[in-house]
DNA sequence: AAAAAAT
């Protein structure tokens, strides 16, 4: 291969150097190899330990004596299942009963703390909810519902009841402390009874009279009538005790008493007494501005673009069934991304792997891990072919979030098919019964989000010990803060020397832990010349007055074309949709406070093109793909470039043309300006006024336009071009 | 702040 070995200085200018090895360099992880992993991070330590929960000693506050009749676990019934888990919302479920003799027996009599064993517990019965205890609260309340349909009519502020004075009918409270009563000594207090046979029977609940909701039918309240009206005549109140003995309270800064300690010049945090009464101050770090650097460089070895000009897939080693299964999918000749890294994932080697947004790096490491899969199982002797029961699977691709978990698997599972090969998601979300089935009957490809695979594997339901090649797909990402120990805990589930494919568009030294951990002499590989100079994107920032936010983003989508506009929380996205929807712009939302269900369903709503306007959290941020997104709006501003990058790159892919505007408030030019130098992307900001002819600033619209043409339309707009072209050279 | 688990 031609391949060139360069260093990267930036993340897309590559500045060619010499053909030596490559090399990566990293920080060294002290911890050795295969040591054991952390205590509070290794799920396996809390299996190990006690087995049942509670105290053994009696007397103990938790004791729980051993249960010897506990009734076997019973599993759901079908339909059970399905009511349980078709989605969270409670009119999906069978209405919660809350007459105490519908509940199931309850084991042993006595009550010993929470019962976290799963065979222990009561079977469910038939109106019951299931779920464990700690649930209650979010399960009693009713279910927040984002369903644009599902959603009662607007409340008018004048319709809700009055708010009852609760405070009225109290003495008011006095703050002396003289004023108190005794306090009443401790041993007078007869000693309290926390045993629970010692009390008195329990009334039947079905004793007490029916609680009536009726408002005429209550007893009257004490004392409400017996006061005087309340006065909100200020002049009529009763004067407050000692506020008037107070000096007036002055604003002047230098009238102040000095503060104790803080306020003496040179006061340190360190010099503050420790407070036990106030928890600790977290220590986990958060984000600032300043933790955005950019990542010191991996060197990597960059392909040419137009080294693999005339360069098949099979050339790079691939089988006649998986080159026809990528033809299937429309990938005729391979990318350079994907050139680069096929032969080396065959060769076995771990691989990290950099190729911009929508270059086509889910086949880079699709494609190559099913091949891999057909030659180790030729080398161990093993014959392929029929399904067998309970096949372990061989190969795992973890995802950040569940689109891009399906969207893989649409892309891997036909390639794996072409060889006899099968594939599963596991992700959250969606009742597990399904994804449990599919790996009994027998499963080689595993792709899925941790959560629901960590799961899945504490449950005993899924054996990783198998997978001799694990994929990180957005690998930088999959590295950040909440991410990172999951995925190690995974990762140290897989076969040992097992083979690593990390891959992502900004794959940066964030991945150290992982790589020193578990790759061993990584090739890394990129495509030379990604920069934002050769992108088919076109970037701008609008700098806005905040409070028009909402309407110039409306103004901006009410247009033909798909447009993905980012919000930073889940209900600015909500927000939007519904300020969206005034305006008559059909938009649908995506973010996590959405069921499963709706969230796949909304993604293709735009992917159908049923709708034009996605309105999303960064949950849509990366790998995301949908044809023809021609505008990206981010009505927040990213934090951090990477995210820009990414949200940029559901825009302008494969090729296409695409376009980014950056809605920010004044206040935020500075953090932008230095958001968009470590992106590398060169652009002047434009101060945009809501009724400004915005779509005038995004000039040439005409790639936008391009999409889904007729060929009668394709020529009229050509001589439209031709027309512009002609009076903008006569101009000039 | 968001994402990722709740049979």
């Amino acid at each position: 291969m031609f391949r060139v070995l360069s260093v990267l200085r930036s993340q897309w200018r590559c500045h060619v150097l010499s053909t030596t090895q490559e090399v990566i360099t990293m920080p060294k992880n002290k911890k050795p190899k295969g040591g054991r992993p952390a205590r509070n991070f290794d799920p396996s330590y809390a299996k190990s330990s006690s087995k049942k929960p509670g105290s053994r000693s009696a007397g103990h506050r938790g004791y729980r004596p051993e249960e010897t009749d506990a009734p076997a676990k019973t599993r759901w019934s079908r339909d059970e299942r399905v009511a349980a888990g078709r989605s969270p919302h409670r009119g999906d479920r069978e209405g919660r009963s809350y007459d105490r003799d519908d509940r199931a027996p309850r084991t042993g009599g006595e009550r010993g703390g929470r019962s976290f064993d799963r065979d222990d517990r009561a079977p469910r019965t038939g109106g019951e909810r299931g779920g464990r205890s700690y649930d209650r609260d979010r399960n009693e309340r009713a279910p927040r519902s984002f369903d644009r349909d599902d959603r009662g009519p607007r409340r008018e502020y004048g319709d809700r009841p009055a708010r009852p004075h609760y405070r009225e009918d109290r003495p008011a409270r006095s703050y002396d402390r003289d004023d108190r009563a005794p306090r009443r000594d401790r041993d007078d207090r007869p000693a309290r009874f926390n045993d629970r046979d010692d009390r008195g029977p329990r009334r039947d609940r079905d004793d007490r009279a029916p609680r009536s909701f009726d408002r005429s039918d209550r007893a009257p309240r004490r004392d409400r009538d017996d006061r005087p009206a309340r006065s909100y005549d200020r002049d009529d109140r009763a004067p407050r005790r000692d506020r008037d003995d107070r000096p007036a309270r002055s604003f002047n800064r230098d009238d102040r008493a000095p503060r104790r300690d803080f306020d003496r010049p040179g006061f340190r945090d360190s010099e503050r007494r420790p407070s036990s009464f106030y928890p600790a101050k977290s220590t986990t770090t958060h984000f600032t501005p300043a933790d955005d650097v950019v990542l010191e460089r991996l060197e990597a070895e960059a392909i040419q673009a137009d080294e693999v000009d005339g360069v098949s897939f099979a050339d790079l080693g691939l089988g006649n069934n998986v080159v026809r299964a990528l033809k299937d999918l429309g990938a005729e000749s391979p990318f350079p991304i994907q050139a680069a890294t096929i032969p080396v994932v065959l060769e076995g080697r771990d691989v990290l792997g950099r190729g911009k947004t929508g270059s086509g790096k889910t086949i880079a490491f699709g494609a190559p891990t099913v091949e891999r899969l057909m030659t180790l199982w030729a080398e161990s002797g093993k014959a392929g072919g029929k399904r067998q029961m309970g096949r372990k699977p061989r190969a795992l691709i973890l995802a950040p979030t569940r689109e891009l978990a399906l969207q893989i698997d649409r892309t891997v599972q036909p390639i794996a098919q072409s060889v006899g090969l099968f594939t599963t998601q596991i992700y959250g979300g969606v009742p597990q019964g399904r994804q449990v089935g599919a790996l009994q009957r027998g499963v080689d490809i595993v792709i899925g989000t941790p959560g629901r695979i960590e799961d899945l594997i504490e449950q005993g339901r899924l054996d990783l010990s198998e997978v001799v090649v694990t994929v990180l797909d957005e690998a930088d990402h999959m590295c950040d803060l909440g991410f990172l120990e999951p995925v190690q805990r995974i990762i140290r589930r897989t076969s040992e020397g097992g083979q690593k494919l990390l891959f992502s568009a900004t794959l940066d030294q964030g991945v150290a832990m992982l790589v020193d951990e578990f790759l061993v002499d990584p090739a890394v590989h990129e495509v030379a010349g990604e920069d934002q100079a050769s992108s088919t994107i076109d970037h701008r920032v609008f700098v806005i007055e905040n409070r028009d936010k909402r309407d110039i983003v409306a103004q901006l989508a009410n247009r033909d074309g798909k447009t993905l506009v980012f919000s930073r929380t889940r209900a600015f996205a909500e927000d939007l949709t519904d300020h969206l929807e005034d305006y008559g712009i059909r938009a649908v939302a995506l973010h996590g406070d959405l069921n499963q269900s709706r969230r796949t369903r909304n993604l293709q709503q735009l992917t159908s093109g049923r709708v034009n306007v996605l309105v999303a959290t960064d949950v849509a941020a990366r790998g995301i793909h949908v044809d023809d997104i021609d505008l990206v709006i981010q009505a927040d501003a990213p934090d951090e470039y990477k995210t820009y990058l990414h949200r940029s790159g559901r825009t302008g892919r494969a090729g296409k043309q695409g376009r980014v505007v950056t809605l920010i408030p004044r206040n935020r030019q500075r953090r932008m300006t230095e958001l968009l130098d470590r992106a590398e992307i060169d652009i002047d900001f434009v101060d945009v006024r809501l009724g400004d002819d915005l779509l005038g600033q995004l000039e040439g619209d005409r790639a936008a336009a391009e999409v889904e043409v007729t060929e009668v339309e394709a020529i009229e707009i050509a001589e439209i071009d031709a027309d512009a072209e002609a009076d903008e050279e006569l101009a000039g």
